[in-house]
DNA sequence: AATCCAGATGCAAAAGCTTCTCATTTCTAT
DNA sequence: ATAGAAATGAGAAGCTTTTGCATCTGGATT
Protein backbone atom coordinates (compact mmCIF):
# COMPACT_ATOMS: atom_id res chain seq x y z
CA UNK A 1 0.00 0.00 0.00
CA UNK A 2 1.68 3.15 -1.12
CA UNK A 3 0.12 5.62 1.23
CA UNK A 4 1.91 3.87 3.97
CA UNK A 5 5.02 4.97 2.08
CA UNK A 6 3.83 8.55 2.03
CA UNK A 7 3.08 8.84 5.60
CA UNK A 8 6.47 7.23 6.31
CA UNK A 9 8.58 10.20 5.02
CA UNK A 10 6.59 12.48 7.46
CA UNK A 11 3.85 13.42 4.33
CA UNK A 12 0.07 14.28 4.53
CA UNK A 13 -1.57 11.74 2.72
CA UNK A 14 -2.68 14.09 0.21
CA UNK A 15 -4.93 13.47 -3.14
CA UNK A 16 -2.21 15.24 -5.25
CA UNK A 17 0.47 12.88 -4.03
CA UNK A 18 -1.55 9.34 -3.91
CA UNK A 19 -2.09 10.29 -7.51
CA UNK A 20 1.23 11.07 -8.15
CA UNK A 21 2.55 8.49 -6.54
CA UNK A 22 -0.01 5.87 -8.35
CA UNK A 23 1.16 7.42 -11.73
CA UNK A 24 4.73 6.86 -11.35
CA UNK A 25 3.91 3.08 -10.50
CA UNK A 26 1.56 2.62 -13.64
CA UNK A 27 3.63 4.48 -16.27
CA UNK A 28 4.58 2.41 -19.02
CA UNK A 29 8.02 4.11 -19.37
CA UNK A 30 9.59 4.15 -15.93
CA UNK A 31 11.47 7.43 -16.48
CA UNK A 32 9.30 10.40 -16.46
CA UNK A 33 9.48 14.52 -16.15
CA UNK A 34 7.34 16.57 -14.67
CA UNK A 35 5.33 17.66 -17.34
CA UNK A 36 4.51 14.00 -18.34
CA UNK A 37 3.09 13.57 -15.04
CA UNK A 38 1.26 16.76 -15.06
CA UNK A 39 -0.59 15.79 -18.46
CA UNK A 40 -1.27 12.45 -17.32
CA UNK A 41 -2.88 14.56 -14.22
CA UNK A 42 -5.11 16.48 -16.27
CA UNK A 43 -6.20 13.88 -18.73
CA UNK A 44 -7.45 11.99 -15.36
CA UNK A 45 -9.34 15.43 -14.80
CA UNK A 46 -7.64 16.54 -11.73
CA UNK A 47 -7.35 19.83 -10.78
CA UNK A 48 -3.81 19.57 -9.59
CA UNK A 49 -1.20 22.40 -10.46
CA UNK A 50 2.36 22.13 -12.06
CA UNK A 51 3.81 23.29 -9.18
CA UNK A 52 1.95 20.84 -7.11
CA UNK A 53 4.01 18.44 -8.81
CA UNK A 54 7.67 19.71 -8.94
CA UNK A 55 6.88 20.39 -5.09
CA UNK A 56 5.98 16.79 -4.25
CA UNK A 57 8.04 14.94 -6.90
CA UNK A 58 10.64 16.58 -5.21
CA UNK A 59 9.79 15.51 -1.43
CA UNK A 60 9.65 12.41 -2.61
CA UNK A 61 13.24 12.28 -3.74
CA UNK A 62 13.90 13.56 -0.44
CA UNK A 63 11.69 10.73 1.19
CA UNK A 64 13.80 8.53 -1.44
CA UNK A 65 10.72 7.53 -2.97
CA UNK A 66 11.80 8.68 -6.15
CA UNK A 67 15.29 9.30 -8.39
CA UNK A 68 15.35 12.59 -10.22
CA UNK A 69 17.85 12.30 -13.67
CA UNK A 70 19.26 14.69 -15.43
CA UNK A 71 19.95 13.20 -18.63
CA UNK A 72 21.95 15.15 -21.24
CA UNK A 73 19.71 17.60 -23.10
CA UNK A 74 16.47 16.06 -21.46
CA UNK A 75 14.76 17.87 -18.50
CA UNK A 76 14.43 16.41 -15.42
CA UNK A 77 13.49 12.73 -14.93
CA UNK A 78 11.92 11.34 -12.54
CA UNK A 79 11.59 6.94 -11.97
CA UNK A 80 10.38 5.16 -8.90
CA UNK A 81 13.29 4.39 -6.48
CA UNK A 82 12.54 0.62 -5.57
CA UNK A 83 15.84 0.15 -4.06
CA UNK A 84 17.44 -0.97 -6.96
CA UNK A 85 20.32 0.76 -7.89
CA UNK A 86 21.00 0.65 -11.49
CA UNK A 87 22.63 3.05 -14.64
CA UNK A 88 20.92 4.11 -17.93
CA UNK A 89 21.85 3.92 -21.64
CA UNK A 90 19.97 6.52 -23.75
CA UNK A 91 18.67 6.25 -27.44
CA UNK A 92 19.90 9.96 -28.59
CA UNK A 93 17.53 9.57 -31.15
CA UNK A 94 14.30 8.62 -29.59
CA UNK A 95 15.26 8.83 -26.17
CA UNK A 96 14.73 5.33 -24.80
CA UNK A 97 15.38 4.55 -21.77
CA UNK A 98 16.84 1.29 -20.61
CA UNK A 99 18.75 0.27 -17.29
CA UNK A 100 21.37 -1.68 -16.57
CA UNK A 101 23.53 -3.28 -13.76
CA UNK A 102 27.38 -3.87 -14.25
CA UNK A 103 28.84 -5.49 -11.43
CA UNK A 104 32.24 -5.11 -12.39
CA UNK A 105 31.57 -1.41 -13.31
CA UNK A 106 30.39 -0.67 -9.93
CA UNK A 107 33.36 -2.82 -8.48
CA UNK A 108 35.65 -0.21 -10.35
CA UNK A 109 33.75 2.90 -9.40
CA UNK A 110 34.06 2.32 -5.48
CA UNK A 111 38.07 1.58 -6.32
CA UNK A 112 38.47 4.37 -8.06
CA UNK A 113 36.60 6.79 -5.73
CA UNK A 114 39.19 5.67 -2.79
CA UNK A 115 42.13 6.29 -5.10
CA UNK A 116 41.20 9.88 -5.80
CA UNK A 117 40.72 9.83 -1.92
CA UNK A 118 37.16 10.28 -1.83
CA UNK A 119 34.53 9.09 -0.40
CA UNK A 120 31.84 7.79 -2.61
CA UNK A 121 28.54 8.81 -2.09
CA UNK A 122 26.62 8.49 -5.43
CA UNK A 123 27.36 7.82 -8.73
CA UNK A 124 25.83 8.07 -12.36
CA UNK A 125 27.16 6.36 -15.33
CA UNK A 126 25.21 7.45 -19.13
CA UNK A 127 25.82 5.29 -21.63
CA UNK A 128 24.87 7.32 -24.92
CA UNK A 129 24.06 5.75 -28.78
CA UNK A 130 22.06 4.79 -30.89
CA UNK A 131 19.00 2.00 -30.49
CA UNK A 132 18.39 -1.56 -32.48
CA UNK A 133 15.03 0.38 -33.61
CA UNK A 134 16.91 3.55 -35.00
CA UNK A 135 20.04 2.25 -36.47
CA UNK A 136 17.18 0.48 -38.74
CA UNK A 137 15.27 3.27 -39.70
CA UNK A 138 12.69 2.72 -37.57
CA UNK A 139 12.18 6.60 -35.82
CA UNK B 1 49.15 28.77 -31.14
CA UNK B 2 46.08 28.52 -30.17
CA UNK B 3 44.18 31.21 -33.16
CA UNK B 4 44.87 28.81 -35.40
CA UNK B 5 42.78 26.61 -33.69
CA UNK B 6 39.95 28.87 -33.97
CA UNK B 7 40.12 29.51 -37.37
CA UNK B 8 40.55 25.78 -38.07
CA UNK B 9 37.14 25.35 -36.97
CA UNK B 10 36.04 27.72 -39.22
CA UNK B 11 35.75 30.71 -37.25
CA UNK B 12 36.88 34.26 -37.60
CA UNK B 13 39.90 35.22 -35.52
CA UNK B 14 38.04 37.32 -33.02
CA UNK B 15 39.29 39.42 -30.04
CA UNK B 16 36.76 37.71 -27.45
CA UNK B 17 37.54 34.09 -28.86
CA UNK B 18 40.80 34.71 -28.58
CA UNK B 19 40.41 36.04 -25.26
CA UNK B 20 38.34 33.57 -24.17
CA UNK B 21 40.58 30.45 -25.27
CA UNK B 22 43.36 32.04 -23.81
CA UNK B 23 41.25 32.26 -20.44
CA UNK B 24 40.45 28.58 -20.95
CA UNK B 25 44.28 27.31 -21.27
CA UNK B 26 45.55 29.21 -18.17
CA UNK B 27 42.10 28.60 -15.63
CA UNK B 28 43.59 27.10 -12.46
CA UNK B 29 40.38 24.82 -12.44
CA UNK B 30 39.96 23.18 -15.87
CA UNK B 31 36.11 23.04 -15.25
CA UNK B 32 34.67 26.61 -15.51
CA UNK B 33 31.03 28.02 -16.25
CA UNK B 34 30.26 30.64 -18.65
CA UNK B 35 29.68 33.13 -15.92
CA UNK B 36 33.60 31.93 -14.11
CA UNK B 37 34.75 32.84 -18.14
CA UNK B 38 32.79 36.38 -17.99
CA UNK B 39 33.94 37.44 -14.45
CA UNK B 40 37.68 36.81 -15.81
CA UNK B 41 37.04 38.94 -18.74
CA UNK B 42 35.58 42.04 -16.89
CA UNK B 43 38.15 41.89 -14.05
CA UNK B 44 40.76 42.17 -17.16
CA UNK B 45 38.65 45.01 -18.35
CA UNK B 46 37.63 43.64 -21.25
CA UNK B 47 34.06 44.75 -22.72
CA UNK B 48 32.72 41.53 -23.89
CA UNK B 49 29.27 40.38 -23.29
CA UNK B 50 27.80 37.15 -21.54
CA UNK B 51 25.86 36.03 -24.68
CA UNK B 52 29.25 36.16 -26.21
CA UNK B 53 30.68 34.34 -23.89
CA UNK B 54 27.75 31.65 -24.55
CA UNK B 55 27.85 31.71 -27.93
CA UNK B 56 31.46 30.88 -28.16
CA UNK B 57 31.96 27.97 -25.80
CA UNK B 58 28.75 26.77 -27.59
CA UNK B 59 30.85 27.09 -30.91
CA UNK B 60 33.94 25.66 -29.44
CA UNK B 61 32.36 23.04 -28.18
CA UNK B 62 30.65 21.94 -31.50
CA UNK B 63 33.95 22.69 -33.08
CA UNK B 64 35.22 20.14 -30.53
CA UNK B 65 38.14 22.55 -28.24
CA UNK B 66 35.78 22.42 -25.31
CA UNK B 67 34.24 19.90 -23.69
CA UNK B 68 31.01 20.67 -21.69
CA UNK B 69 29.86 19.04 -18.48
CA UNK B 70 26.36 18.89 -16.80
CA UNK B 71 27.60 18.14 -13.28
CA UNK B 72 24.49 17.02 -10.91
CA UNK B 73 22.86 20.69 -9.09
CA UNK B 74 26.02 22.86 -11.49
CA UNK B 75 25.76 25.24 -14.17
CA UNK B 76 27.22 23.78 -17.24
CA UNK B 77 30.99 23.65 -17.08
CA UNK B 78 33.11 23.72 -19.82
CA UNK B 79 37.03 22.49 -20.31
CA UNK B 80 39.22 22.39 -23.00
CA UNK B 81 39.10 19.43 -25.05
CA UNK B 82 42.54 18.04 -25.95
CA UNK B 83 41.81 14.83 -26.90
CA UNK B 84 42.27 12.93 -24.08
CA UNK B 85 38.96 11.24 -22.73
CA UNK B 86 38.50 11.18 -19.29
CA UNK B 87 35.79 10.88 -16.43
CA UNK B 88 35.04 12.70 -13.33
CA UNK B 89 34.46 12.69 -9.75
CA UNK B 90 33.62 15.54 -7.96
CA UNK B 91 33.34 16.83 -3.73
CA UNK B 92 29.76 17.29 -3.52
CA UNK B 93 30.45 19.44 -0.76
CA UNK B 94 32.97 21.58 -1.80
CA UNK B 95 33.11 21.35 -5.81
CA UNK B 96 36.47 20.02 -6.38
CA UNK B 97 36.60 18.55 -9.76
CA UNK B 98 39.14 15.56 -10.06
CA UNK B 99 39.81 13.53 -13.27
CA UNK B 100 40.19 9.89 -14.42
CA UNK B 101 40.54 6.93 -16.61
CA UNK B 102 39.74 3.44 -16.48
CA UNK B 103 40.68 1.06 -18.66
CA UNK B 104 38.54 -1.45 -17.15
CA UNK B 105 35.17 0.82 -17.19
CA UNK B 106 35.70 1.88 -20.37
CA UNK B 107 35.90 -2.19 -21.90
CA UNK B 108 32.64 -2.78 -19.76
CA UNK B 109 30.93 0.09 -21.02
CA UNK B 110 31.41 -0.96 -24.70
CA UNK B 111 30.45 -4.10 -23.83
CA UNK B 112 27.21 -2.65 -22.18
CA UNK B 113 26.16 -1.01 -24.90
CA UNK B 114 26.55 -4.00 -27.86
CA UNK B 115 24.41 -6.11 -25.32
CA UNK B 116 21.77 -3.81 -24.68
CA UNK B 117 21.56 -3.39 -28.91
CA UNK B 118 23.16 -0.22 -28.77
CA UNK B 119 25.94 1.80 -30.81
CA UNK B 120 27.28 3.76 -28.08
CA UNK B 121 27.88 7.25 -29.37
CA UNK B 122 29.08 8.59 -25.78
CA UNK B 123 29.07 8.61 -22.47
CA UNK B 124 29.35 9.98 -19.01
CA UNK B 125 30.42 8.93 -15.44
CA UNK B 126 30.09 11.40 -12.85
CA UNK B 127 31.26 9.70 -9.23
CA UNK B 128 30.03 12.36 -6.28
CA UNK B 129 31.37 12.03 -2.65
CA UNK B 130 33.24 13.87 -0.14
CA UNK B 131 36.99 14.68 -1.07
CA UNK B 132 39.62 14.21 1.52
CA UNK B 133 39.93 17.46 2.49
CA UNK B 134 36.65 18.29 3.37
CA UNK B 135 36.29 14.55 4.99
CA UNK B 136 39.19 16.39 7.70
CA UNK B 137 37.30 19.06 8.05
CA UNK B 138 39.13 21.41 5.82
CA UNK B 139 35.71 23.23 3.87
C1' DA C 1 45.80 51.76 -47.64
C1' DA C 2 40.81 52.09 -48.52
C1' DT C 3 36.60 49.32 -49.39
C1' DC C 4 33.35 45.82 -48.67
C1' DC C 5 30.44 42.38 -46.53
C1' DA C 6 29.67 37.99 -44.26
C1' DG C 7 30.21 36.95 -39.95
C1' DA C 8 30.54 38.43 -35.05
C1' DT C 9 29.15 41.20 -31.13
C1' DG C 10 26.42 43.66 -27.42
C1' DC C 11 22.43 44.64 -25.44
C1' DA C 12 18.05 43.72 -24.17
C1' DA C 13 14.39 40.78 -24.51
C1' DA C 14 12.73 36.10 -24.69
C1' DA C 15 12.79 31.18 -23.52
C1' DG C 16 11.84 27.63 -20.74
C1' DC C 17 12.24 24.88 -16.74
C1' DT C 18 11.75 25.12 -11.89
C1' DT C 19 10.85 27.43 -7.56
C1' DC C 20 8.55 30.67 -4.67
C1' DT C 21 4.70 33.60 -2.64
C1' DC C 22 0.63 33.78 -0.45
C1' DA C 23 -4.27 33.37 0.14
C1' DT C 24 -7.07 29.41 0.53
C1' DT C 25 -7.94 24.53 1.32
C1' DT C 26 -7.20 20.00 3.29
C1' DC C 27 -5.33 16.66 6.53
C1' DT C 28 -5.19 14.73 10.95
C1' DA C 29 -4.69 14.84 15.77
C1' DT C 30 -7.73 16.21 19.60
C1' DA D 1 -16.74 18.76 15.07
C1' DT D 2 -12.63 21.93 15.78
C1' DA D 3 -8.21 23.80 15.36
C1' DG D 4 -3.69 24.19 13.77
C1' DA D 5 -0.28 22.69 10.82
C1' DA D 6 0.71 21.41 6.45
C1' DA D 7 -0.34 21.39 1.57
C1' DT D 8 -2.19 23.35 -2.62
C1' DG D 9 -3.18 26.34 -6.84
C1' DA D 10 -2.31 30.12 -9.59
C1' DG D 11 0.58 33.20 -11.02
C1' DA D 12 4.76 35.71 -10.38
C1' DA D 13 9.55 35.31 -10.03
C1' DG D 14 14.19 33.21 -10.69
C1' DC D 15 17.94 31.80 -13.31
C1' DT D 16 20.61 30.05 -16.78
C1' DT D 17 20.96 30.04 -21.58
C1' DT D 18 19.42 31.54 -26.15
C1' DT D 19 17.79 34.93 -29.65
C1' DG D 20 16.73 39.13 -32.40
C1' DC D 21 18.56 42.92 -34.28
C1' DA D 22 21.22 47.03 -35.11
C1' DT D 23 25.98 47.87 -35.12
C1' DC D 24 30.72 46.62 -35.61
C1' DT D 25 34.89 44.11 -37.34
C1' DG D 26 38.04 40.77 -39.42
C1' DG D 27 40.19 39.89 -43.37
C1' DA D 28 39.81 39.26 -48.26
C1' DT D 29 39.90 42.19 -52.36
C1' DT D 30 40.92 46.15 -54.93
MN1 LIG E 1 16.02 3.94 -14.19
MN1 LIG F 1 37.70 17.20 -17.21
ZN1 LIG G 1 16.30 4.97 -30.56
ZN1 LIG H 1 35.68 18.66 -1.02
Amino acid sequence: MESQDIKKAGLKVTLPRVKILEILERAENRHVTAEDVYKVLLDGGEEIGLATVYRVLTQFETAGLVTRHRFEGVHSVFELDEGRHHDHILCVRCGRVDEFVDKAVEERQQAIAEQAGYDMTDHCLYIYGICRNCRNGHA
